[in-house]
Order: C-alpha cells, then structure tokens, then sequence
DNA sequence: TTGAAAGCGCTAACAT
DNA sequence: ATGTTAGCGCTTTCAA
C-alpha cells in the first residue's frame, strides 16, 4: 500500500487546512476544541502518521543518529547498541546502525551512507576509523561522540572508561593477592584502549616495584587469548590480566586444558564484565566498564550538541570502571 | 555544518541545470562528456552529497528497512542483527535498529516510528509482538519478514530454523549415547520457538520408546538455565537438551556447582551455537542454527518483494540445523 | 543532450 | 484560531 494517508487526506476529511492539521497534530498552537476533535478522528480513520522524511526535508533534522561499531557481536559492544539505541530513543531520536565489518573501507563508506541519509549526528564506539582516518572523523559535517576510544587532541567529544586505571586496579588486585609474576594477553593496536590497558598493568606492577609483566599478544577475541596463554605459563606468571573478558575466556579455555587450576595454580582477571562472565567456570574476575553511562553519557552530550550547545572542546571525559571480584582470582600459591 | 551544498549549488557552479546534475550523477542517461566532468568536478569540490531524504520524500522509498530485535544483547540475536545488517547494505539498504526491551508496548511503538520513518520493510527477529500482536503484525503497510518465529496462518513471509528438527537432532544423539533419562531445560512461551524445541525433545523421547522428558522452565538466559537444573538432576537424568545455549551455558555452571561432572555424569546439548558455545567448559555440543542464511534469505526475500516480487504466500520457510558435537556429551554411565 | 517546471508531504511565516 | 503560500532538495515528465 503505498496508499497512505497524507496531511492533505486529514485537511479534506476534517474540513480545515493542512496547516491547522499540522498544528492540532503538533499541539504546538491551541485550536478550537470542536475543530481538534474532528482533525483528531479524521486522522484516526485514516490512520494517518505523519511522514518523518516530509518533515525532515522542511525541518532539516532527521531525528536520527548514526551507529558506528566495529563489531555488533562483541557483547560489549551490543550492550553499549543497547544502551546508546535506548537512550537516542528517550530523547526521540532513531538509530540507523552501521556495523564495520572487517575493513576500515566498510567503514567509510557506511560513515557516507550515514551522511547521506542526514542522521543528525554520529556515535561512533570504538571504530577503525578512530585510528586511521582521524582525519576523517574531524571532517564530518554534524557531531560526533567517541565512545571508549579516543583521538588525541581532536577536539572530538570522546567518553571513555578509565582504561588505564582499571587496568591497575586489576593487576593491584592480584598483587595484593601476592602475585608476583604478572603476565598481560594484550591486545592490537587497532582494538580500543589496547595500549592504555597494557600501560594500566605496567603502572601497577611496576608501582610495587616488580618486574616488567610478560605480554603476550593475542587478537581481542577468545580464540587469541587461548592462544596468547601458552607463552604466559611459561614464562611462569601465577596472575593474567587480560586485555578483556573475552580474551580472558580463551585464558581460562586455554589453562583449563593445560591442567592449570584457577584461581589455586593461576589467577585471570578479565575486562568489561560482559553478562557471560559471571558464568564462566570459574566466574571471572574482571573490570566492569560502565556501559549504560558511557551509552547515556554519549547520546545525551550528542542530544545537547544537537540543541546548539557549543561543547567545551574539552578533553577526553572519562569513567571510573570498578572491580568486580568473583572467582577467578585468589592468593598466590606460598602467599598469604 | 548545515550548509551542505544542495544540487543547486551543483547545478550554478557547473552552469547547468539541477537535471542534468542529477541524470549525470545517477549515471540514468547519458550526457556529453564534457558536461560530465563540469559537473562531477563541481560535485567534488562542494563535497557534494545527495539528500537520501529529499530523494525518498520525490521517489517515495527510503532504501531503509526495520529491524526489530527483542534483544540485541542476546548472542544469537546480535549475530543475526549482523548478518541482516549485512546483507541490506549489499543491496543498498540502511538499517534503523529497534531494539525491543521488556515489554511489547515498547515494540508497538518502536513499530510505529518505524513506519513514520517510512521505512520500505521490516524485518522482526523473534519478537514479542509475534505472538502477542498477530493481528498488528497484519496491519503492517510495508512488507514484513519474520525471522526464526512463526504466526501461524498469517501469511507472513517468515524463515526460521527447523526447531522441532533440530531439538530431535540434538535428543538423539543423547539418546544414541545410551541416555535413558533426558531432561529439557525449557523456556516460557514468550520465547522464540520454545513450543517446537520442547516437541522436538518429546518426538526423540518417544520414538525411542523412552518415558517422556523431565521438563524444567528456564527462562532463556543463563540464569533459568541454572536454576531449572537442579529439578533435572534431581529427576535422575543423565541428558540434558537445553532451550538455548544460554541456558546450556547457566546448567553447565550449575552442574559443576553441584560437583557434577560433564560429560561424564551428565551430558549437555545446547541450541544456537553461539560464538562463545566453543569456548564453555566443557566446549559446548549443540544444535548450530545457520543464522547467516536466516538473515540472507529474510533480507532478501523483503528485497524482491519490494521489487514487485509477490510472494507465494506459502508455508513459512525453514532452514536445517545442525549438531555440533563437542565436549558436553558422551556416554551414558554404564553404556556403551 | 539539456532545460523548465511540477510535485513528493510536510512546516512555518505571514495574513486575516 | 485558522487559512494561504512558499519552500525544504531532490527526480522526472514534458518540451525543445
């Protein structure tokens, strides 16, 4: 049917302009009651909605926001859709999602599509575009956020966890359960964060004056961490932090198949805490990143943008992630 | 900024008329080489984007489809969401994501600001409003796909997986593994396909002449998963066929909890073969739903009938699953 | 091969 | 309180 009823369709039928339609409609100017009464039947007998893209074209907003994520599959990164789709809706806006896929050329390309479909602004969480095209992303022609990645000196609206520091926390955490030898499944460079993380697990052991962790470099996903593992046990480290909780199933995966015991042999502590990680066996320690405000904290500085409020070009805002012990993580072996 | 450059500014810059600037760049009709690169060269330098909304609002398509997911969160889901992403933007469609959340009414509204956004069709991921909201469903001005759940009679063009097969797949290799007593982690009613993976768990129980399964209610996720566990274990059985691999995921957690040991004391089958499915521990054995094809073949059958294609109003299509063995299952105590 | 002009369905001056 | 009208940025007849 693309019979559906217009504006001009409810004028007709309630004997009254398009225009006094468009008011009743909008509520935005009283109208006599009788003549609200009819406009108001008249486009429930049609069942008439209003077409967004007629009033985008005259408004010149779309009421929409644009999604940019490198991998809707990642758990974190669907909880963050979650929370960013939930709260752009709060505030009346639709999403259109672009999911990356493998390359950054996807990515551009979806950024015009995006462009051409005039979303009014940009979440981008965690891209490819981030550390690429960073000149790209200071090109766009409406707002951007950044979430959990960010682009130094941008001027970019970027909101991210406390990468580093939550790293600390979490190597602390072990250090103070008496681990000594600490080893860290990184990360590549092109995944979020993966530097701030390993510099976070530096500070610490080296804060308590140990030796140098022993990296091992896996892909961010469970297949990487498994294989990352194997080095880290030689290399004799009773305590693993992982870049996230992903890589930190591979971990626990990869320990459980070597016969290591965790946390009695070995200690993991994750990142993220995705709903999964309380399941694992053992439940993992991880670093809960504060996903629901990263999503609200982006969509709603994006909302005020959008108002007309000059953001104050500031740095980076960044969230404190928390510690979340479950158990996976216990006292080095000859500890306390 | 919102001075983009319109096809006006084209036109003026490239001294031709908007027409021209608009066949030269669809590439419609042929125009004389030199008007050609006048008026491409203008497009460059302006930074020239086409309005997709002041084309949708002339053409009166959006090159945009729904997607309604209850929730994007869920593994199988977000794979889904992916693959359907995928796939529209192979055949130039944007996607608008309307993640569901806790209650249908949420849905109902989403629908209806998906229908304002005029977008061309629908795809509905196992949502609430199937079974709640049939008749809605019907109601739908645009085309509509239902993706892994059924309306009965509805005539809606629908894919799913073949459930019932599926569950039957899954109960007999319990079955042919010696399993005499199996148990079912079931899901409410409210679940995509719960009826038919809960009928597939009976048709292998019975065919092998075995007395009916032990059902235990879930709720989908890892937690009712763990939770209906102990009434199974409690029942005596040795083969547990769950729901869903969440749920899997919750009894494999529970068992170990229990100090049961998998699969030696019990076995455990899931469905969906979600990512993480290879990764539990024991490596899950479950039923892999081809969910890419279920997004292919839904994006694609809404594409042909958005091209006039009628469709033959058939049975809803379903697509074979299959069993992946791994590390769950194994032989009964005391069998072969 | 190109241009002029109408019109997609709304909203927002500007009148009254 | 309501109507008239211009116009948002395109595409597409219809003419030339």
């Amino acid at each position: 049917m693309s019979g559906r009823a217009t504006i001009e369709d409810v004028a007709a039928r309630s004997g009254v302009s398009t225009a006094t339609v468009s008011r009743v409609l909008s509520g935005s100017v009283p109208a006599r009651p009788e003549t609200r009464d009819r406009v108001l039947a008249a486009a429930r007998d049609l069942d008439y909605h209003p077409s967004s893209v007629a009033r985008a074209l005259k408004r010149r907003e779309t009421r929409t926001m644009g999604l940019v994520v490198t991998d809707i599959t990642n758990p974190f990164y669907s909880q963050l859709a979650r929370a960013v789709e939930s709260v752009a809706h709060e505030h009346g806006y639709g999403m259109v999602l672009a999911n990356g896929g493998d390359d950054a050329a996807r990515e551009l390309e979806h950024l015009d599509l995006l462009l051409e479909r005039r979303v009014d602004g940009i979440v981008i969480v965690s891209s490819r575009l981030t550390r690429r095209d960073a000149h790209r992303l200071r090109a766009i022609p409406v707002p951007v956020v950044l979430v959990n990645d960010t682009v130094t000196g941008s001027g970019i609206l970027t909101v991210t966890t406390a990468h580093r520091h939550g790293a600390r926390m979490a190597t602390d955490h072990l250090i103070l359960l008496g681990h000594r030898r600490i080893g860290h499944i990184g990360a590549p460079a092109d995944q979020a964060a993966s530097s701030q993380r390993r510099q976070g697990v530096r500070d610490a052991v080296r804060g308590a004056g140990l030796e140098d962790p022993v990296v091992a470099l896996g892909d961010g996903g469970v297949a990487g961490g498994a294989s990352a593992t194997g080095a880290l046990i030689d290399a004799g480290v009773t305590g693993i932090v992982a870049y996230n909780d992903l890589s930190a199933i591979g971990a626990l995966r990869a320990l459980h198949r070597e016969g290591v015991r965790v946390p009695d042999d070995v200690s993991v502590v994750g990142f993220d805490d995705i709903d999964l990680a309380a399941w694992t066996d053992p439940p993992l320690t991880t670093v809960r990143q504060p996903t629901d405000d990263l999503g609200r904290w982006a969509v709603e500085h994006l909302v005020d943008r959008l108002g007309g409020a000059t953001d104050p070009a500031g740095r980076p805002v960044s969230l404190e992630p928390r510690l979340v012990v479950r158990g996976s993580t216990g006292p080095a072996q000859g500890a306390v």
